[in-house]
DNA sequence: TTGTAGGCGTTATCAG
DNA sequence: CTGATAACGCCTACAA
């Protein structure tokens, strides 16, 4: 492989001169100039980014490790990222845990070994070791979409307690009174943070209190589809689900017209996270929509921040809202039921 | 920061012995062993990858570069890909060049200073001077879904034109006889694959050629939506469309219910590239799936390939069969149509 | 306006 | 069984 000094060799200067003037680091003659840039081309020289890492101790690169990279959520979030860190002269590398620690561990040991500048992190779940040992060597450090309690770095997050306080008292004022939720992974924190909500809209709307309405879906299609059939068993039954995320939003529906049940007729159903395609399938879902693009790029900027000045005031969580989009898989219950 | 220096240090041995004990890479005895072990633990030193990188020459990294991240058909691929890297020992990092030629170059440019070991890409498109150099200069380098022409580098890919023929005499043997396609944007190399195993199929049939039944969607939605409204005013009226992949096929079902028109009751619609939710909604569509684990893995596997020797011998391109799913958009056929 | 030289952190060669 | 030492390719004082 060719380097700087076979380029100085050949354009007759000293290998500084190379690096200036492929840096624009300091003035050159224009002569010197045309001179490098000939044997460069000449030579088909590529520079050596591994090697200016090592001396400069920057490589120009953020990471992302997302959780899960089939999952639409995500991907769409990668567009806020990708665009901040394009506009702030940084590279992004993607990186996929599938919800799985030892593949997070994995992928984080190795960026970090590649002297990334800074990571976002989508968490998979719990605090562990590997992420407390990052922010104790002031690796710069934020969490998307989840937090992880008990590791301090700011965190990128869906106000998902009042984005489900808001989608429980949509289902309310359409007249639903016994609303089941599907839950996500327990370790999830926005697991917790949404059923929340979603009880304390029931609380505040006095409908009695019944713990068997909410039904953990672990997260996943599968156990959505469970959840819903565990919650369609209950007596009385509920004339609403609300899906705690997209995949068990997925696995509902399938459980519902696996029965032969239709939506919103025979069930109402309510989705968390949008579908790109909800408008062309039926039932047209509603669901809550989380403003993907605006927690990946927000999540840069703080990212940027924090490595700008590492003593930088940053929240430890800035919350951005949810926006509920109404279609037609809500709306029967204020026909079916007593007001 | 803390160097391997500081650890010999505190261990009392030599950076080199330091080095040998991190890498197992020659025998040590227990004692020194265990010194460093725990010089490390207590300093917490993390090796410096860059630095390694530069004096191994290798990153034990490969890069994917894909050409659609919102699109689930890429997202599909990555597990393939990520599986195999895994396999054999390699960290992916996965870009995005979003059918962006300059995105697509600025990322090359970036996976290359890096020194990766290799590159998996989805091309955007046609063929540039950065795609050539980088093939000049022996740098590993496969092809993912699209083939791009005077590029040499081994590609995997579907075979797209027996899948399209497959899934367009399907539609004959339902009944079918003018059957509109929706092709892709006209540069990538699938599309016209596409397009002509459509053709052979109608060729073979014996259905009289009309090429205003192929019209090109652009790969996008928006195009595949304005696709289908032409085909639907064309006289006389195609009673299948045949879309060329998912994006565009979301498109024409969509241009389809605006027009209050049911599939597959007024029009059928075969799909490409299947769906996850596939089953869930309605209308549900057939669809021609492509495996796209196996186009992942293979496609790593061929990379693995010509980095372990790069004179081994490779197809210039390995087709992988697409498989057809047929569900219910497509049967209305030959209950409309004169046999 | 340009050159010299040292070092970033690691591995590998040689010597002991 | 272990230690010196040079080198990977680049950048950046400092010197001229």
């Amino acid at each position: 492989l060719v380097t700087t000094r076979d380029v100085a060799r050949l354009a007759g200067v000293s290998s500084s001169t190379v690096s200036h003037v492929l840096n624009g680091t300091r003035f050159v003659s224009d002569d010197v100039r045309r001179r490098v840039l000939g044997a460069v081309q000449n030579l088909g020289y590529e520079p050596n980014g591994v090697a200016r890492s090592l001396k400069v101790n920057r490589s120009m690169t953020i990471g992302l490790i997302i959780s899960d990279i089939g999952n639409p959520f995500f991907t769409a979030i990668v567009r806020g990222v990708e665009d901040a860190a394009q506009a702030n002269g940084y590279v992004l590398v993607l990186c996929n845990s599938n919800e799985d620690h030892v593949r997070e561990a994995m992928h984080l040991r190795a960026l970090r070994a590649k002297r990334l500048d800074g990571l976002i992190l989508a968490p998979a779940g719990e605090a562990h070791d590997y992420l407390r040992d990052t922010v104790r060597a002031h690796f710069p450090l934020v969490f998307l979409n989840r937090d992880v309690a008990g590791i301090d770095a700011p965190a990128v997050l869906l106000d998902n307690e009042t984005a489900a306080f808001e989608a429980t008292n949509h289902l309310l004022s359409l007249g639903h009174r016994r609303i089941g939720m599907i839950g996500g992974r327990p370790l999830a924190s926005t697991s917790s943070e949404r059923a929340r909500g979603y009880g304390r809209a029931l609380r505040e709307a006095g409908v009695p209190a019944d713990e068997r309405l909410l039904v953990s879906g672990g997260s996943e299609v599968e156990g959505g589809c469970a959840a819903a059939l565990a919650l369609r068993a209950l007596e009385p039954r509920p004339t609403a689900i609300f899906a705690g995320n997209n995949q068990m939003t997925i696995g509902a529906l399938g459980a519902i017209q696996a029965r032969g049940l239709r939506v919103p007729e025979d069930l109402a159903l309510l989705g968390f996270d949008d579908f790109a395609w909800a408008d062309v399938f039926r039932p047209r879902l509603s669901t809550v929509a989380q403003p993907t693009y605006e927690l990946g790029s927000t999540s840069a900027n703080v990212l940027f921040k924090i490595m700008a000045d590492p003593t930088a005031e940053v929240p430890r969580r800035t919350l951005l809202p949810g926006r509920l989009v109404i279609r037609d898989s809500c709306g029967a219950g204020s026909r079916r039921l007593p007001a």
